[in-house]
DNA sequence: CGAATAAAAGACAAAAATATCTTTTATTCA
DNA sequence: TGAATAAAAGATATTTTTGTCTTTTATTCG
């Protein structure tokens, strides 16, 4: 088990690849995306579905239909993805599943362990879902497998 | 869901419990741990078993029996319970599921994830086992609810 | 309008994680 | 030796996560 569920592994590379083919204006629809970022096909559209309902994506039914994110939701943080799916435990959740664990009444790994969230919460609110969308169009970066 | 498993939470409770009661030579049994960390009792028995042929706890069946773990043992990292149980994905794995993601072939995130996973991969090589032992036993650190 | 397209929604299936209960094995001690 | 104790092991159940398939709804366009 990685740090992320699949639910959010799979969001994070969709919203990626729908937030690099936005800048053209364009909208890729399921099959496509789940092409591009190998995941399955029905599983992410529930996904999509969510963060579409979050207002994190938009959509569009029927020909020439697909997913897309306004200009503006490019600037959104990554961390709005994961809240959005799953709740904000990871940004504030003990690491031994205390839940008196606070800080005026800190668990034995307390003060550690926030140092690792910390560092977590502040890479997903400093990184932009637009953030690598030149990379990706020139396909220095990628997504699938 | 937090970062860490139920299985690596009870497991990281249930080891800092016995290790300080290990300092005194007594050796807590299932239920009394399992009472003490507030986990499920048969869950934690199978957990403990795992770390148990890990090596990284001892037990002794029968009457006065339990589990404890022996004056070397308590200097190992918390991380050695993390690889025990489920391997080394959490500290080697990309934050996106991409198994290309590499150092020279790295993903979208891989810089800034990397800090995240050091951090994490830090504090639990620094932190012993034996770490918060007077602590515990004193009463000033808890590890139940 | 009606056919085609594509997301939304609902139902279901499989796998993994979590939890519970029972039986077996090893040990102690009277 | 035999009863009691406690972990090990096995079997089963529940819940959550992940994955698949089908039907419905909205939209476009000829």
């Amino acid at each position: 088990m990685g740090l992320f569920s699949k639910t959010c592994e799979y969001a994070m590379r969709a919203v990626f690849y729908i937030a690099s083919h936005s800048a053209d204006g364009s909208r890729p629809g399921i099959k496509e995306i789940a092409e591009n970022i190998n995941s399955p096909e029905h599983f992410l559209a529930k996904i999509l579905q969510k963060l579409s309902k979050g207002g994190i994506i938009s959509s569009i039914k029927g020909p020439n239909g697909g997913f897309y994110i306004e200009p503006n939701g490019l600037k959104r943080p990554l961390a709005d993805i994961i809240t959005c799916l799953e709740g904000d435990e990871i940004f504030t959740g003990c690491g031994m599943g205390l839940s008196y664990c606070s800080e005026s009444n800190p668990c034995p790994l307390h003060n550690e362990f926030k140092k690792v969230r910390n560092q977590l919460t502040h890479m997903l609110y400093k990184t932009s879902i637009g953030e690598f969308n030149s990379e990706l169009l020139t396909g220095a970066l990628t997504l699938n497998k």
